[in-house]
DNA sequence: TATGAATGAGCCTTCATTCAT
DNA sequence: CATGAATGAAGGCTCATTCAT
């Protein structure tokens, strides 16, 4: 974000645009470079590849998102592994509400990870990150985990595609912020009504 | 569906695999044309173009799915609109039922539709899906309906790709609806306990 | 050699002249199937690579080499261990007469190989031939073998290449004939002078 | 030799390992450069282009090698013409031995310029050297050189590829003195034979 | 119906070199 | 003396598509 030359920075922006266009396959180095006033040459003096380009752009995003549910894992372990189930839902709230800000503050680098990583490392980073966290939080609250594993898969999955979109959706700050609480409030209450029964 | 020759159908099946395997715009013609046993010339006397190919692959399903999407709307119909919210989570139950039935009966052309569109007209089927039928959804629950609108959008969009994804996820017909019946009871808890206040 | 297209036949012609002008490294692919008529588009339906070229102009004659090479092998079989040495000089005389005959018939694909291969697989094809056959003849003469064996592996080698410079050189074949019965004369003398003390 | 800054040594040795192992043609100068610490604006300002570099490497051994050779030559010329021919063998004997010291001493740019020169100007350095020469020593023995002029050439081409291959060979000094002994033996017995009949 | 030769634009990447600072 | 940003040409290769046969 810092450390970089004017030309970096130029040509981050113009790669923002088109990777967010386009997508990473489909987006074109040469015209991206083209566009931001350079050459060729003069891009591989600062990258090693088109890849890294995309990296550059995304990495500490990726890295604040990682960050940002593992604190939501760590908001678990204060309560023993009995209470954790009558806690999931009041963690999640404020856990997911951070996410929300996080991502709502770095909402280009978000859509890249999330719909425009084609033909990068980052091609399933939600995926894979829901993956890792669905095993601890299983692990966390053991038996008595109220959903199907398959469910729990397909659903944090979901909740955060949904969270994605949210952001995506290019609308208000305030709006978006709104349209969670409902969501939140339906999740709540289906877990809670899920749980009893 | 019918009147494919032997040839087309031969096409048909190899571009299937590379199509979900490398999505559509990476696949390359070439390959699933050679794969096939037959010639680019060959290929080109049935077919436009490659995306041509990909519309033949997932045109029926995604009418197919329209369809059974607007059978679900013809659902709420039948009740008079006061009554309609009371009915939405029975419907929805019995709708979403179908279509799931639908998707698993038709699941190599969910997944084309779902994630290897990006490139062809078929790039956001889902999501305008969606915002079509959010609208006459709206319309007949009128001022009563009980979401935020962009939260309703969010929900029914996310719902869908859950959808798919379980469709998508690889496990066997039962063990897919078996979640999906946590997963609906979820949401209809959720939704109840939403419009309860 | 046969079962070629008239483009085929073009480009390797042309393909010819500049391997053997630039070398296989410095070549330009692009100019090769410029000067021949046609587009690079057109020479990958021939071809996987620039490599794949180069081989397709040399494979036979690499394989008619190493097949004239294990001849003369042969020829040694034919005595007892014991008799080897004795009809060395002789066995040759007669081989590399032949080997000669070869080379001279393939002058331009022998340059390749040659001169002109670095950056192939051939890269070391005249090196790696005669390691390998030398180890051969060790074995066939045993103990009695006259040289310091990295003297046997130089002269070898050494010789070869002579062999290959003398086709090269540019003379008429006769020339190159008459030449080569000195040279004979010269290591044949030497080397009974040499088994003698 | 002497007179180099540390930044030239310290090119001059990264640039050493690049051409031997790369060879000229492929040899990166961005990344010798780099290797070496520096950046290519430091590098142009001690060397026009990448083919001096090369040259700086190889200038004083490839005149020593010349140097060398033309002492063979004066070799040659303490006798009267007569008396030359007899006393090649024994000339030549005295005269690549201490050549073989001079390549042994300087096994690097020896190396450079046999194998790793292709793209330079040095190229065929030995070749055009033993052009020269050949011509030299023909017109010092006269009618009674003993050979045919293009196996002359073909000879003496050879051997000295034979004394560069020797003392690329990697083998111990000791070693290859001892290989080039047998090779002299077969050489000079070989000459005699010839000059024989 | 099918072939297969050919196109032409495009891809990402590497190079030796220049030059203002 | 040294930097490092930038050039511009060239590299090998893949693509969807066309078309005469």
């Amino acid at each position: 974000m810092t450390g970089l030359t004017p030309t970096q920075k130029k040509i981050h922006e113009v790669a923002m645009e088109y990777f967010l266009r386009d997508g990473f396959r489909k987006a074109s180095l040469r015209q991206i470079v083209a566009d931001a006033g350079f050459t060729l040459g003069a891009f591989y003096g600062y990258y090693k590849s088109k890849e890294e380009l995309f990296e550059a752009l995304v990495v500490d995003v990726a890295n604040g998102i990682i960050e940002e549910v593992s604190k939501m894992g760590a908001g678990f372990q204060k309560y023993d592994s009995k209470e954790r189930l009558d806690h999931m839902v009041e963690v999640f709230d404020l856990g997911l509400s951070d996410l929300l800000d996080y991502l709502l503050s770095h909402i280009d680098e978000t859509r890249l990870l999330l719909k425009c990583s084609q033909g990068t490392k980052y091609e399933n980073f939600l995926e894979r990150l829901m993956d890792r966290n669905l095993e601890l939080m299983k692990d966390m609250t053991g038996d008595e985990f109220p959903l199907n594993p398959l469910a729990a898969k397909l659903l944090v999955n979901s909740y955060f595609n949904l969270l994605g979109d949210a952001v995506l959706s290019g609308e208000s700050r305030e709006e978006i912020a709104d349209a969670m609480k409902d969501i939140e409030k339906l999740y709540a209450g289906g877990m809670v009504s899920l749980m009893k029964g």
